[in-house]
DNA sequence: CCCCGTTAGTTGACGCGTCAATCAAATGTA
DNA sequence: TACATTTGATTGACGCGTCAACTAACGGGG
């Protein structure tokens, strides 16, 4: 039996395609929605508020930071500046490394990700979890797991 | 046999949670480069000439290319004018309804998706369905049904 | 016919993301 | 020490998305 060659891509999976990431990205617009009307928050401002959070003393570098988030620096960069406007977080050269530059969570960041976690919490209870069966979320993790393996490798 | 009081969540879900927004977004941007290298296209692009690809002239009317893609008006006319400047598509007033515009696909847009097309399938292929089983696969449908079940109401 | 509410579409401001360029400090190497 | 390379971070340009404000035309009720 010889190995078949690729077909093209049936309707079924078409369809399953688009639906896939037609939902994801619903879902992430009205968990962003959410926690903007809740908090003021982006997804970008609760992932950096996160980190620096559980950061010691409050305070991450910035290249840590982006690890942490798994963004890009120059993406950082600039989301930093909006957050420093809106003295969410506050910037100073770093002792060690003159090069570098130490991000400090604020008062005004610590509360409002006080603020927004639990209203956010309670929209990804509603809007992922509550809709799922125990065996469709033990099904989305077998699925993820898999895409991953087959992202990641790409850089 | 009381209803339990809703539990905060756990983090096996919490993990789950974040794996499945995390992917889907990793997913979105690796498909969103290829696409773009490819065929210097959007995905925004490639909807909009798919869908007056598929019109009859290749023509819509600006509010009903709206609803195909499933926009709001505003990001539509936002995206018409950056992809008119391309000649992607033209624009022009509406005969039976002045108030209307109607979006019409020009040769370089028809070229455009032709040459993109392919490439794109090829892409949801290698990064999605390449990666799921048909078991899978199944489950992701399940998944995408339940949570537009649970989304849909919402306006 | 005139007014009013609805509908079609555009615009501007602003936040977000990517890419490429830039700059300075740190580090490795001759 | 001197010079090239790498690394940390910022910047500017530009496309993308949302929101709110706006313009203009349609359509119905008086």
């Amino acid at each position: 039996m010889t190995e078949p060659r690729r077909e093209s891509i049936s309707a079924d999976e078409l369809r399953i395609w688009r639906n896939y990431i037609e939902t994801a990205e619903l879902l992430r617009a009205r968990l962003e929605r959410r926690l903007q009307s809740d908090s003021s928050l982006s997804s970008g401002d609760y992932g950096v508020l996160l980190a620096l959070s559980e950061a010691d003393q409050h305070t991450l570098r910035s290249s840590d930071l982006a690890a942490v988030v798994g963004w890009e620096r120059s993406r950082l960069s600039h989301h930093l500046g909006r957050m420093e406007k809106r003295e969410l977080i506050c910037r100073s050269p770093s002792a060690e490394d003159t090069r570098g530059s130490e991000i400090r969570l604020t008062e005004m960041g610590a509360t409002a990700f006080r603020r927004g976690s639990v209203p956010h919490l309670r929209a990804v209870q509603d809007l992922f979890l509550e809709a799922l069966t125990p065996e469709q979320l033990v099904g989305v993790e077998s699925m993820t797991d898999s895409l991953r393996a087959y992202l990641e490798p790409e850089t």
